[in-house]
DNA sequence: CGGTTGACCAAGT
DNA sequence: GACTTGGCCAACC
């Protein structure tokens, strides 16, 4: 199992309408490799069966995308979250936590 | 094997 | 708030 596999399996967790940062992730494997974790994202072989989307910055923001940061602010949007000029509002009361 | 690159983070200005 | 700096770790030349 490679270090990408094991995010896209911390990730699966996260329940449809909440999300959780790349920090978390790291942390959840046992490593400080949040930056690796956001290039394991943007390859993402698993598009729709990890939804890579609910992955934010720890400071509130939305951060990357691979196809752009508005489509995946829609997603986001469409399960429930609210976002304004790509943060996310009460960020806590969404945040999905390992 | 070293250097660069990134969907990053924390602390400083 | 916004922008900069230094640090971090895996993947890829």
């Amino acid at each position: 199992m490679n270090f990408n596999e094991k995010c896209y399996g911390v990730l699966s967790k996260v329940p449809k309408g909440k999300i959780t940062t790349y920090k978390l992730i790291a942390e959840a494997l046992n490593t400080k490799a949040y930056r690796a974790v956001g290039n394991a994202m943007n390859k993402n072989p698993y598009a729709p069966e990890v939804p890579c989307h609910r992955v934010v910055n720890t400071d509130g923001r939305v951060g990357g995308f691979a196809s752009s940061t508005e489509k995946k602010i829609i997603l986001l949007k469409k399960e429930g979250i609210s976002i304004k000029n790509s943060r996310i509002q009460d960020m806590k009361r969404y945040l999905y936590r390992p």
